[in-house]
RNA sequence: UAAUUCGGGAAUAG
């Protein structure tokens, strides 16, 4: 059984959740019982690719047919929902676990007051973190970073830092590498690059080393600095470290190439990564197209739409924003609104940003009443101004 | 126990 259940991991990982069910099948064949592990394997694969109805099924069937459940299978299908943002399913299906007599432990909580937290909950989110010790649960570095990252992303940076040193001073957590990257990756974004610096020397000190994700996020923070010695510096650093670019670390670095028009440096980025075997995905593609288009490089733009559309990468909103406002900015009001049109054609419904981006198309051609005549469309079709 | 919870990249304006 534990062989089939590291079977289903794998197939889960791959996304092959339906193959997952077949081994699932053959458990049965074999005249074997499916273990809470196996089945909560099984869960977590239909929680990770959102099938959320198909999830719920499964764990009613476990429920119903008194196949094995615990904690971890109530943990994974409650942090599916918060995913999702249902948090009143999950919140239900908390109550059901105190219900059925399994207690909650220190995941639960920390995924409840995660979930609460990031879909605007943050009082319910309180009272969960006031409540858990009375439950006999004290919170640890884990519920910290998902408070310290909450401040973070209200740009209440300074109030995540005070957090962070109560954590330590008072109640004696030790920081890891989660609490460290979300602080440096506040930072980055009010361009404090220095404190962000300094924190990622003192979590070196601590022991602690950077992974691939502080090494982005500091990168990004450097180059939205300017600071491109640094952004060097930092590349040899990981290289000594051993730590590898992965797909966010390279498309950074082409956007922000891209972003200062430098984008012949911008492609043999672009080109190295392909090099190293990793797919550039729907975020670089957009990336890449918006700065080709808005630098001029007009045939470069469509070649690459279309290898993008050819590995089977679609664009999105984004994408055809992106380009829209790269091709109004040069004056081609025409190429914009047909992407525009394109969209709604598509089935693909223009966002408040799209409709801004060419509503600004025709103001900067002095065309006002053809703005206006944007204005009113979105209006028409209950897009909110902003 | 390779079972469940936390961190990084793309669009307008600012």
């Amino acid at each position: 059984v534990s062989t089939l259940t590291l079977l289903i991991k794998c197939l889960c990982r791959l996304k092959k959740v339906d193959l997952g069910f077949s081994v699932l099948g053959i458990t049965y064949k074999y005249g074997l019982h499916p273990s809470t592990h196996m089945l909560t394997a099984l869960l977590h694969g239909l929680c990770m690719e959102g099938s959320m109805v198909a999830a719920m099924e499964l764990f009613q069937e476990i429920v119903e047919k008194e196949l094995p459940f615990n904690e971890f299978t109530y943990n994974t299908i409650i942090n599916g929902f918060c995913k999702e943002g249902q948090i009143d399913k999950a919140l239900n299906l908390f109550q059901d676990m105190i219900k059925c007599g399994v207690t909650p432990d220190i995941v639960t909580y920390n995924t409840l007051i995660h979930g609460l937290w990031k879909f605007g909950n943050r009082e319910e989110a309180k009272r969960l973190l006031i409540d858990m010790p009375d439950c006999g649960i004290a919170p640890d570095v884990r519920t910290y970073n998902v408070v310290i990252d909450a401040l973070c992303k209200e740009e209440k940076t300074q109030e995540a830092i005070s957090l962070f040193e109560l954590m330590m001073t008072e109640k004696g957590i030790e920081p890891n590498v989660f609490t460290f990257t979300s602080l440096i990756s506040a930072l980055c974004k009010e361009r404090k690059t220095t404190e962000a610096l300094d924190l990622m020397e003192m979590m070196t000190n601590r022991g602690l080393r950077p992974d691939v994700v502080t090494y982005s996020s500091l990168i990004y923070g450097l180059c939205r600095s300017g600071q491109w010695s640094e952004v060097n510096n930092l590349l040899d650093k990981m290289k000594e470290q051993g730590v590898a670019l992965d797909i966010v670390t390279f498309s950074t670095l082409m956007d922000a190439l891209c972003k200062v028009r430098r984008m012949k440096e911008a492609l043999a980025v672009f080109d190295l990564m392909t090099q190293r075997g990793i797919r550039p995905d729907i975020v670089t593609y957009s990336s890449l197209l918006r700065g080709l288009c808005h630098s001029g490089y007009l045939k470069e733009t469509s070649k690459v739409f279309d290898k993008m559309v050819s590995q089977n990468i679609h664009p999105n909103i984004v994408t055809l924003t992106g380009l829209l406002d790269a091709y109004s900015e040069r004056g081609m009001i025409d190429m914009a609104r047909k992407i525009f049109d394109e969209m709604l054609q598509h089935g693909e419904k223009p966002s408040t940003i799209t409709y801004n981006a060419m509503i600004k198309g025709y103001c900067l051609q002095g065309k006002i009443d053809k703005a206006k005549e944007i204005f009113e469309q979105m209006e028409a079709r209950g897009v909110l101004p902003d």
